[in-house]
DNA sequence: TTGTACGCGTTATCAT
DNA sequence: ATGATAACGCGTACAA
């Protein structure tokens, strides 16, 4: 009974479309890819009506093993679902289709180690460009979390497959001896601060994410450097996760312990930043009237949030776009600067002093 | 010089890591891949350590070529940086990669042309799964849009994949024979309309997307069959853009040419409906307090716009999810339900009569 | 248990 | 311009 399962049959090959146009091998396949001047016109279309006719698809992992690497841009982010990395992985995906290459994306959620996992994985499938965005894998301070071992090896990997050919971009971590796209975060946090001075703010918590995660160093770094030493009030530092609960937590926490003279919060990322205005409106206080709250990013919802999220602008698609760009130029491990720009709006009201 | 830029060398092959170990390339297949239980563990050992020490990964591509398809998921979505599909990419990332599959993933942004010329490249790849999220191309009440000629060459491209082995799956999309994950739509919507009921409006305005968008059109219907023909007043319905911008765009509008006695804003997504809180808002008038808005998909941000947006909740990521699932299951097209729910928040307040 | 040899689908080289 | 044929890296019958 044919009931539509039918055996599955293998796909046709190039020998089945040379057959069909009756020419060899050889033509078809210069006939669909290779040099198509040193065919006879006739049997170029000979040979695209047979595979149109047959449903021709060329075997991508043949051409890749006849070739050498594969057409596609291996893509590691921390977390798909978190808008700071679609966003790049979006801006990826824009650029590697523009230069017809398949992007291939694998999530390092869990751990350091898991990155290094994905990474070699990734090696075997011998891509042309790998672009590894927000690692966790990073000298801390103290060099903790990630590992300074993780890291070794996580380099090494990656140093095998540049000796093989391959390309390697990193996004937003400066210290790896690879092509980077850095984010200016240390400018972006350092304006911001001085922008809420300017605004008349004076008392400051910082919800910062831990050590490993360089991203946020760098922030906080800027940050308190935009404050200024001889400046206001010690800040009051606060780790949490590097996400939107951590950021609710950590707002939550503090508002029930009392805020005390806090002005505003300074979340080193909008997610976070987002929670932590929830939090804050869950336990009874206003974003904007009671407390202020500044964010990073300037992801899509934050002007969405109420009141408006002032925040960091980081053109993140574009960071993904040149990735690509950087990867596929030729010239050694260079580096692209993304540049930042602070956003003001109603979740940090001018004070009057 | 020897400036770190060194001439790219091949990366080892699995005859290099035998070569190293003393042993035959069938031998070190054997004891990297298969059967482990034929091979003098002493060899195995050997062989562990000879590709341990030359950082031997093996070749994808080549191994795909020998076995016949490559361990690779491939996803279509209509946009990575849209919270809806990056929640199912998550899902479909966990489930693939708990099965030791790479995912690949392609952006259908542009036109369902584009979305046809995906899938003709996907075949190309040999992926062991093809998962299509949210296609436009669909067929309308009036079979405009994508085109029933677009929408049968898309059938036909992947009935032949098919054929050749493949797994297709569909999220939200019942009307092509292949496995598919579908959301519930109408029922949903038919749900929230009966709450809204129920908290005493009575005066609708609907802001959906183009026709050619399935998931549009089944909330339309869900929702008007919720209100009942016999009910409240006709709905003002606006058709839009299913982004953030179309849902800001047509409340502007709607706000600018007065929203006459509309008492409730329905938009088919929440990137929609939260779109259209900000528009609102910034006409003067208060999301919940002047005119109340709902939306669909309970993403994340729902809970973090003010008011709380209440929608229908859809366990999206559990929808990827489901789709692997589904494809790797044996057994023909079926099909996997996926529950909603509603969740009533503040930008609903209860309406008294 | 191990090794030899062939096949997978494609491109590239070398004759013709 | 075209056609054999040798790679490419790996898995796996088959033979030893």
């Amino acid at each position: 009974m044919d009931d539509g399962s039918r055996a599955p049959s293998s796909p046709p090959t190039l020998h089945d479309v040379a057959r069909e146009a009756g020419v060899s091998v050889a033509t078809a396949s210069r006939a669909l890819n290779g040099s198509t001047r040193n065919v006879r016109s006739e049997n170029v279309s000979r040979v695209r009506a047979a595979a149109a006719r047959l449903g021709y698809e060329p075997h991508l992992s043949a051409q890749a093993i006849a070739k050498g690497s594969t057409p596609t841009v291996a893509l590691v982010v921390r977390d798909v679902a978190d808008p700071y990395f679609s966003s790049i992985a979006a801006g990826v995906t824009e650029a590697a289709e523009a230069a017809r290459l398949i992007v291939t994306m694998a999530v390092a959620d869990r751990s350091p180690e898991r990155e290094l996992e994905i990474v070699r994985t990734l090696r075997g499938q011998r891509p042309r460009v790998i672009i590894v965005a927000g690692s966790r894998v990073d000298e801390g301070p103290d060099g903790d979390k990630g590992g300074p071992a993780t890291r070794e090896a996580l380099a090494d990997e990656l140093e095998q497959y540049r000796t093989a050919g391959g390309r390697v971009v990193l996004i937003s971590q400066r210290d790896l001896p690879f092509g980077t796209v850095t984010i200016d975060n240390h400018g972006g946090s350092r304006r911001l601060a001085g922008a809420l001075l300017g605004l008349g703010y004076r008392r400051f918590a910082i919800l910062r994410a831990p050590d490993a995660i360089r991203t946020s160093r760098e922030r906080v770094a800027g940050f308190l450097a935009g404050l200024g030493s001889a400046g206001p009030a010690e800040p009051l530092v606060v780790e949490t996760e590097f996400t939107r609960e951590g950021g609710y937590d950590a707002a939550r926490a503090l508002a029930e312990r009392g805020l005390g003279d806090v002005e505003i919060v300074f979340a080193v990322n909008d997610v976070m930043a987002i929670g932590a205005m929830t939090a804050l409106r869950d336990a009874g206080i206003t974003p904007g009237a009671g407390v202020a709250v500044a964010g990073f990013d300037d992801i899509g919802s934050a002007v969405d949030v109420f009141p408006g999220l002032t925040s960091v602008a980081v053109p993140l698609r574009d960071a993904g776009r040149q990735a690509v760009r950087l990867a596929l130029s030729d010239g050694g491990a260079r580096e692209v600067r993304i540049e930042t720009e602070v956003v003001v709006r109603a979740s940090t009201p001018p004070r009057r002093a």
